[in-house]
RNA sequence: GGAGAAGUGGCAGAGCGGUCGAAUGCGGCGGUCUUGAAAACCGUUGAAGGUAACACUUCCGGGGGUUCGAAUCCCUCCUUCUCCGCCA
């Protein structure tokens, strides 16, 4: 979320940043400062009493030791009215400030200034291209031919199992998504990330701290006997290393990865977009977050994006870099890559990767906060994170693009080492 | 799962009804000394709201209660430790 001094000092810059992501601040923001001012009236009331209650209790205890206790005893009548009036102002003051709060989180993040204006996927803009025209669509067949055709991936499997959307990976199939993980850990090694093995269920304060809660509560698995969720992305656990963490500017940057697997209940999608591993409810992702200060945040993004983009080139995919345009970016986000990766035997575009830089938005929820050398204020800190890579989607671009005349599907030469088998036929 | 004990500042650790945002030590920062460093000595050192700056308010695991007054007493939840049981 935003902070509520940014908010009263940048109003007018605000409203006219957050059209881009077609997001409407003029009365929400009246009603913020409004708010706002409320909540400082109050607080200002509650604290007069509040130092007016703690005199008269310490003359009191004067009185006591020095014997007076007829005055005392005159004294405590007066602190009945200050204690009704502390707890009548205690309890407006709360209800002042869930509502700024209820209003506050309903602001989405202000995008970068680069972000173009837009409302769908189509107005996205496309700012690079890798391995253009590699992969012919001529003769290719959808990978849910290939993974029943070889026995790598068993969807019906997964449904007796457990549902639709948690498939079973099978023998080269398995191991092709093990070695792809090793390779992605072992890339964000070599860039300096540390590698973390996260809880993969959280709780409500984590939930809350990467704004998954409340407004994406649906989108999560939630085990309702102990009130955890499943995360959707280690991004959660991840980031919320840093919850209520005060960290010097020196410290930056940090660097994190982690392989997780994911779930996402993907309520209310339907349809074609959802067939074999285009969509799933549980998959595997490695993830890379860093913390950074403010300054040097958009250079980090950059560099991230960089990190991806030498992942999907050295799998040898055809890819596309895209700059998500105010309407398709996240509510949280200031700006987001989008890496889609060619899948031949569908002929489509496949998601793979988002990396973004959410600059104060999420820290300001997480209470991630940094001092400067020498300086007493805090500052809050930038957090951003990108999947490097996401599986399902990957797999079904190699097992699509990589399929040879015979047939059979070459092994990209990087992941051979992992592997230990060059094909599958 | 059963029985006990405990949760205080970056860490260790006092405080157990007022004078406590909290002794003391370590660590951190600044300084004196030194060619430099160490040692020694002096000073400083939590967070949030609020203010032009002060004042003032809140926070001693979380929540609630008793009291004129709570880090200190009571209830409850969470976490940690010890012992027993079970177990990958």
């Amino acid at each position: 979320m935003l902070t509520i001094q940014y908010i009263r000092e940048n109003t007018k810059e605000m409203i006219e940043a957050l059209k881009v992501k077609n997001f409407d601040a003029q009365e929400i923001s009246i009603k913020i400062i409004e708010a706002d001012d409320k909540r400082r009236a109050v607080q200002k009331e509650l604290d007069d009493i509040s130092a007016a209650a703690n005199n008269l209790a310490k003359e009191i205890g004067a009185l006591i030791k020095s014997g007076k206790t007829e005055q005392a005893n005159a004294a405590k009548q007066q602190t009945n009215e200050y204690k009704e009036k502390s707890k009548e102002l205690s309890k407006l003051l709360d209800d002042v400030n869930n509502e700024l709060h209820t209003l506050i989180v309903q602001i989405p993040n202000i995008p970068h200034a680069s972000v173009p204006k837009g409302h769908s996927a189509a107005d996205n803009l496309i700012v690079r291209k890798g391995n253009e025209g590699k992969f012919s669509k001529e003769g290719k067949v959808p990978h849910w031919e290939v993974t029943e055709k070889y026995d790598l991936i068993d969807f019906e499997l997964g449904n007796k199992l457990t549902g639709a959307g948690f498939p079973v990976y099978k023998g080269k199939g398995a191991k092709l998504q093990r070695a792809l993980i090793s390779f992605f850990l072992d890339e964000a090694e070599a860039a300096g990330y540390l590698e973390v093995q996260p809880p993969i269920v959280v709780n409500e304060a984590s939930g809350f701290g990467t704004g998954q809660l409340p407004d994406k509560e649906g989108q999560m698995y939630h085990v309702g006997i102990d009130n955890l969720y499943l995360i959707p992305t280690a991004e959660v656990p991840v980031t919320n290393i840093y919850r209520d963490v005060i960290l010097k500017a020196e410290d930056f940057p940090i660097k994190n990865t982690a392989y997780t697997p994911c779930f996402r209940r993907e309520a209310g999608s339907y349809g074609k977009d959802v067939r074999g591993l285009n969509r799933l409810h549980q998959f595997d992702k490695v993830e890379i977050v860093q913390i950074e200060h403010p300054e040097k945040s958009y250079e980090t993004l950059e560099k991230m994006v960089a990190h991806v983009e030498s992942l999907v080139q050295k799998l040898g995919l055809e890819y596309r870099i895209v700059k998500l345009c105010g309407g398709d970016m996240s509510f949280t986000s200031a700006l987001t890559y989008d890496f889609e990766v060619y899948a031949a035997g569908q002929d489509k575009w496949l998601e793979v990767s988002s990396v973004s830089n959410f600059e104060a938005y999420q820290a300001n929820r997480l209470k991630l906060r940094y001092k400067e050398k020498g300086e007493k204020k805090t500052v809050l800190a930038h957090t951003l994170n990108g999947s490097a890579l996401a599986l399902p989607r990957i797999v079904a671009s190699i097992l699509e693009g990589y399929q040879m005349p015979d047939g059979s599907i070459k092994i990209p030469d990087v992941l051979v080492p992992y592997t230990k088998f060059d094909s599958i036929s």
